[in-house]
Parts: C-alpha cells; sequence; structure tokens
DNA sequence: CTGAAAGCGCTTACAG
DNA sequence: CTGAAAGCGCTTACAG
C-alpha cells in the first residue's frame, strides 16, 4: 500500500517525460491528441499515464491556453419566492453538459443590482463565460458582461439585444393554459405572485393578456396582484380577490400556491367546487396535493444542459442562436374542476 | 469611453512593473503586503493599480503558490427528499465565508457512492478543499477525501474518526421535540420519512429513542416508517399509523409532512384534533400552513459560513474542533394542540 | 515524428 | 528596501 500513496504524490509531466525518455512536447501531445506524434510513442505515454495514475494540472494548462475551463453561475440568492428545486435541477443540467467539455461549476450568489460578486468573479479571472439563471427586465448582471465581453447566456429571457438566451415559452405556455381556463367558462381570473423586475414575470402577465384577447375576454386589472412574495401579502391579495368574485386564482409559482391553498383553507373556501386554482410552474411539492393542481410544468434539467452547452459554443467560438425556446406541458388536474383527461 | 475599454484589457503585474518603473517583484509585494517594502513604493503601486483597475489573475498566483482558491461543495443531486431551500441558504453561508477569503465555490452534484465527480475535481486539481453537504453512514466520499490527505469537512455528522464535521445537534433537538410530545401525553408518536443511509437520519431516530426512554415510554417499533421518500410509500405509510392508533405523527422532514397532511386531509382526519402532527425539520414552506406545524429549526446559513470557516482553517494548516455543534430551536404550534407559548 | 525553448502571470528564495 | 532569476506545470510555435 505504501508504494500506491508514494505515487500518488503528484505527477507532473516533467515526471512522465523523464520516465519514459521522451520530452514534455511528446507528452503533453500525447494527451491532448494535438500535433504529430507517432502511434506507438502515443500509445506508450497515455499506458503510463493511466498506470501511473497521471493527471495533468488544468490550472497550469490554463494558464498556458489563458483559459479557467470553470463556468461561473450567478444563482439568485433570495430563493423564498421561486421555487429552488427549479434552480436546483438546472444547476444539475448545467453541471452535466459542463462534465463533458471538462468543464466545471464555479457558484455564486448575488441579488438583483448587485453586481459585486459577478464582477470579481470575472475580474479574477476565475471564468470563461456565465451563466446568468434569472433576467430582470433592467439587468446590470447583463449590461456588465456585456461591457466585459464576457461570453455569457441567461436562463431566462430578455429583451437585450445580442444575448444568448435559453428560456421555456412561458409566455404562450401561460397563454395556453389560461385559454384553457377561459375556454372552461371561468371569466374572472385573478392573478397572484411573481416579481414585476423579472422577465419571466412579464412573460407570464403577457400570457394571460394575450389569451384574454384571444378569447374577447376583458381583463379586469384590480383582480391581476403582483409584487406579492410574502406570507402575508398573499393572504390579503386572495381576500381581495375573494371580495371581487373570481371564478380562478392563477399563481405565478408554487410556493405563491401553497400560501394561496392555506388560505382558502383558512376561509373555508372548497377547491375546486367554489374556487378554481391554477399555478404557472409546477414543482414536486404540489404533486400530491388535495385537490391536485393545474399546472405548467418545464423541464429544468433540459434547460440547464442548452444553456450550458450554448455556452461552451460561445466560449469556443462558435456561433449559436440567440434565443432557445424549450417545450412545456400544460397538465390540467383537479383544481380546475376537470380531470386529467380533459386535454 | 474608447480608451476605458483600452485599459479594460487585461494588464499584468509586467504592465504595471513597467509603467511604474519597478520590478515585478515589488509590485507583487505592494500587493501581497508581504516581504519589505517602502512605504512610499507601495503606495505609488496601489494607486496606479486601483486607477487602472489591474486585478491579478488567482490562476497565476495559484499555480506560483500550488493554490487553487477553490473549494469544492458536493451537493446531493437526489434534491426529492431533502429540504433544498436548506442547501440553498447553506451554500450562500458557504460562499459568505469563502468571499472573505477570496476563495470560490465550485460546484459538484453526486449521488451516495458515487464518487466520480467528487474525484474528477479533486484529480484535476481544481480545489484545495471539499465540503461535503450531506454525510451517510458508511460514506465513500470521506474515505476517499481521507485516503488521498485532502483537506475537507462535512455538513452533518459522521463517525469516521478524525473528520472534520460541523452539524446541528440533531439528536438533541429530536429528543427535546419528542419530550414535549410525550409530555403533552402523546403516547403512541409515530414517525415517517428519511432515509436509513444518512447519518442525520439515525441521528433523529436516536434522539426520538432517547426521549422515550428518558420518559420511561415503550417505543413501538411498528410505527417507525423510514426509509419512505416517494409520495405514494409515504400515504401507505399515514394510512398504516392511522390503523394502529398513533396520537401523533412526526416527519423527518418537511417535504415529508406535506405529503402527510395531504394524505391526512384526504382521510378527512383533523389536525390537531384527531391527529397531531410535527416536524423535524422547518422550512419555509411549511410556515404560513394551517394548522402551523411544529417543528425544529436551524440555521442553515450559520452552519455554512462555520464549515467553511473550518475548512480554510484546515486549508491553512491551522487547527479547528473536530466536531462543531450549533444550536436548534423547538417551535411548538398548533399541530401540536399547543400555541407557541406553551413553550 | 520529436524536442529545446519560450511563454502563460504570478511568487519567492537569494543577493545586493 | 529592491531586483534578477528561477520556478509553478502546462502548451505551442519553431526547428530539425
Amino acid at each position: 500500500m505504501e508504494w500506491t500513496k508514494e505515487n500518488e504524490k503528484k505527477l507532473t509531466i516533467a515526471d512522465v517525460a523523464e520516465a519514459l525518455g521522451v520530452s514534455k512536447t511528446t507528452v503533453s501531445r500525447a494527451i491532448s491528441g494535438k500535433g504529430r506524434i507517432g502511434e506507438d510513442t502515443r500509445r506508450r505515454v497515455l499506458a503510463y499515464i493511466q498506470e501511473h495514475h497521471y493527471k495533468p494540472n488544468v490550472l497550469a494548462k490554463g494558464l498556458a491556453k489563458l483559459k479557467t475551463y470553470n463556468i461561473g453561475v450567478l444563482l439568485p440568492e433570495d430563493y423564498t419566492v421561486v421555487d429552488p428545486p427549479f434552480f436546483h435541477t438546472c444547476l444539475a443540467g448545467i453541471g452535466e453538459a459542463a462534465l463533458s467539455m471538462d468543464y466545471d461549476i464555479l457558484l455564486t450568489m448575488g441579488q438583483e443590482n448587485d453586481d459585486f460578486q459577478l464582477k470579481r468573479m470575472v475580474e479574477n479571472h476565475k471564468v470563461d463565460g456565465v451563466i446568468l439563471m434569472r433576467t430582470f427586465v433592467k439587468d446590470s448582471h447583463i449590461e456588465y458582461l456585456q461591457s466585459k465581453g464576457m461570453p455569457f447566456v441567461t436562463v431566462g429571457s430578455t429583451h437585450y439585444p445580442g444575448v444568448v438566451q435559453v428560456d421555456n415559452d412561458h409566455r404562450r405556455a401561460c397563454k395556453d393554459l389560461v385559454s384553457v381556463l377561459l375556454m372552461k367558462d371561468m371569466r374572472r381570473i385573478g392573478l397572484v405572485g411573481g416579481i414585476e423586475s423579472h422577465v419571466v414575470t412579464q412573460n407570464r402577465l403577457d400570457g394571460y393578456l394575450d389569451a384574454h384577447k384571444e378569447a374577447g375576454v376583458l381583463v379586469d386589472k384590480d383582480i391581476i396582484h403582483v409584487n406579492v412574495a410574502k406570507g402575508a401579502m398573499i393572504e390579503r391579495a386572495v381576500e381581495k380577490l375573494l371580495g371581487s368574485r373570481v371564478d380562478c386564482i392563477a399563481c405565478l409559482d408554487d410556493a405563491v400556491c401553497i400560501h394561496v391553498l392555506n388560505k382558502l383553507r383558512k376561509e373555508n373556501v372548497s377547491v375546486p367546487r367554489q374556487m378554481k386554482i391554477a399555478s404557472f410552474y409546477d414543482s414536486s411539492i404540489l404533486a400530491n396535493n388535495l385537490p391536485s393542481i393545474t399546472a405548467l410544468s418545464f423541464d429544468a434539467r433540459k434547460l440547464g444542459i442548452e444553456a450550458c452547452k450554448a455556452l461552451l459554443e460561445l466560449i469556443g467560438g462558435g456561433q449559436v442562436k440567440e434565443r432557445i425556446l424549450m417545450g412545456y406541458e400544460v397538465v390540467l388536474k383537479e383544481s380546475t374542476g376537470g380531470g386529467a383527461n380533459m386535454l
């Protein structure tokens, strides 16, 4: 066992070269597969490396190639309103895609308009590119990265020109969902949750409006309650909605939805008999709810994979589509009065 | 504006040295603050650096010092059973502590007994130390890191000797909570959730047993349902518990608790009238539940901060306490029949 | 096909 | 107090 430990002592390319009686150049070429090299020398080197568990120092490689082999991911720090499983799953997707190119994820948390961490990561030369996990209507992160010329892609849409963005089509998804609700003769569909400065909130609102327009149903602005994040605010919004006789409450995400359901329970309002409920984002949390909740379903992992792939392409100097839009599903359940078989 | 961009072009220490007519050595010293250097030269260098936005290349520094200034964090990939906000908040704490030492977080996901990602990160020399976000009874990650001599700390307890670990005192916390329940004359307290291979589950079970022992109440093993993760399994467990006439159901975490509450609603079992409920972990999700849920409360961010501090100390060659145990709160609410004022 | 050498951007004995 | 030089572990023109 001791000799094993001995071998573990960080081998360098020089050690390998010396042991094999070749130059470092040759070893380097054997590993990278670049540059002309004799087939059998290559094999010998590779065999030695395998056997002795040599692993190149990525830092050194990075310094030589002026790369870090890290991609920075900026995660929202305030997870209260959002769905943490979404970010988690999306991250897993990013990690999976990064792995395939031998990249790692450098994680950083930041708030809206707080560039500190992002700047630090970029200016310290710790990443080759960045993924922004959330987009804002006015987005200082995007502005900063563009000014730096640092490759980046956003998970979520943005109106900033020239930004590579990967997103689910929230607007169409919400439109589809709301259209179904309207077809089911719900005329007054209240809206609760979301944060105005998030692009995704805007898109959802647009989808909601689209559906109404198409159905020729007028929208009552008074039953739209955006920027209600905390539990107490949500409860108040629900109270108001109860007062304004809506048929249905659509929640901007599941966290909000849980609060809404609780409030209705407190008020002894039965779902779906007295009030229909829908959520614009479907997390695992509501999966087993009683009644089951009509919602939109997205593939967060795939989103992460696509975002990372696009970024790696960008880093490699390749071309990518500016906007990648992913699919969604409208999942009808008990909370809107129809079974899953309604679709 | 153009000249700004000009200046943005990566300055190196050589550029700075030349511009100031000093040596790179001097510049380096001025920055690091190490080595003798004239007070005014130092100032001059620092001023120039400020003005021209020079930022050292951390990679190069790392190569020279054989450090990466990254700490690896291994996050569980399967977030279904656990509380994602916990990990998120804990990560935020780690990030905060890392920042203070100019370290970054390299994030990696992995499953139980899957060392692939961990190994890759370590063997590629991408991190100076590692934080394991979850511990297993038999933990291949710990074994691997120990064999490598790589500094690491675990968030969560372990019985492996010599492992620096930061944890909430789950055993005592659960004991305290269960003791209170027993005092409130609940004699049969069912248990649902958790995964046996997780150390934390063992600790919680131990706490449960401790409380019973102290109170002189015999434990009925048949009302302990561990390893029930999916919704359907939880529902079945609840059915069994209803059949075996328990007074209270204690859930190993909030995700489980949500499912349990749903199931009880389906069965028209009223909480707390017909059944008391408690959770061993208090997330924001249940905060506004009706009825409010008796639970344990931990400070995940602080846990992350302590873990990271310990790791940085370790990396720096310092000494740290092998086991750091953090506090907790028992929060009594409606679900166990008493108000918050019961404590 | 292979190697000597310069270079990536830092740090740090060693000498002055 | 300051600097020239070697070194961290790689890559890559440039020669052969």
